[in-house]
DNA sequence: CGGCTATTGCAACTCAAAGTTGCGATAGGG
DNA sequence: CCCTATCGCAACTTTGAGTTGCAATAGCCG
């Protein structure tokens, strides 16, 4: 049973190669012109090569996006809920302008919507932060800072709307002042008590 | 000089019919699969008649969503800041659950984002609406509701952010309770004033 | 009601680009 | 320095988009 071979040697600086190239192409031309004799010139490989290595253009795009998707993001707990959840929203501002991010999005975004890995990828990016909102709200309403019947799903939503709504409709910058915006947002609406 | 022929007759029904097919295959197949043999299959007409009544499928694509992309939404006001903003938000709802906002959506989605026309008819239903919110809240702070350093335009992100993440995100169903919640962030943002 | 014309259906075609294959060339580990 | 796995290359097959000429027909007009 062939088990993954090791892949190193030349076969690994082809794979980087192919690799950067995908996301790369991805980015900046769309799903729809990634093919895989753009992405093989742009990685300066033959076709042949990449034919070989991966069965199509999604199996290739998936590889290509799994292979820096670490996450391992810290829960904040500064002590207070402002600042949590300011963490919070940099965070996920700082995952979604990575290059791996921006990746994610193009890929969502023109055309590979429909393939169940990508879309899988995303909601695991979105639900992995629906996770780390919970304790933030819960030691919010233990410290007296929100009432006990807030949703600390609805809390993050409303954290990460602004910062999608720019990312996807209409195009403005994204970076540590929208996040502080969007964050200031939620602490709005959550103390207003219309997150219950 | 061709002026566009009257389009009478059987004409009008075969373009209807390619119209409706069009959206329906966009929104259930998404963009990739919107091609003219699926699209002339499902109106039950024949390629050759698409090909020679239209250029390509773009040109087919916006022919077909521009068919009912009237607007004329008047300017809510209602005599207070929060039932201003509920119908503001209703009314954008209503919008991207019509079947032409549907298509709309879908085509942005997967794959046609980088399609001039389309762009800028997801622009032009945006920025009619930011438009729509200046009036809204100079009003509100005529009357005292809020502080006049609010940004109208961030009052409008505020209360269509939440609707766009459950759209093009969470996926979560769009309704009137949908439309109320996104307007009790917005509200709750201005009167904290982080929306200046 | 019946003929006339524009439009459609159909089949066969062209054409471009995706994807495949066999073989000679070469990189790089041992 | 040699040996093997991998790559480059060119020619090939296949697939699907888009085209064309001609016969059939729908529907307007007298």
């Amino acid at each position: 049973m062939p088990t993954a071979r090791p892949v190193v040697g030349r076969g690994a600086k082809v794979r980087a190669a192919v690799h950067a190239a995908t996301l790369a192409e991805l980015v900046d031309r769309g799903y729809a012109a990634l093919t895989i004799e753009n992405v093989a010139q742009r990685a300066g490989v033959h076709k042949t090569t990449v034919y070989r290595r991966w069965a199509d253009r999604d199996a290739l795009l998936v590889d290509a996006l799994a292979e820096q998707m670490a996450s391992d993001i810290p829960i904040p707990d500064t002590g207070a809920l402002d600042t949590d959840l300011r963490e919070l929203a940099r965070s996920l501002v700082r995952t979604h302008t990575s290059p791996t991010g921006k990746a994610l999005l193009a890929a969502m975004f023109s055309g590979a919507g429909g393939v169940p890995e990508i879309a899988a990828a995303r909601r695991r990016v979105f639900d992995d932060r629906l996770e780390r909102a919970a304790p933030v709200v819960a030691r919010a309403v233990a410290r007296g800072e929100l009432a006990p019947d807030v949703d600390p799903a609805e809390v993050f939503k409303a954290l990460a709307a602004p910062v999608y709504l720019r990312l996807l409709i209409t195009g403005e910058a994204v970076d540590e002042t929208t996040a502080d915006h969007a964050a200031r947002i939620a602490l709005a609406a959550a103390r207003a008590g219309v997150l219950g």
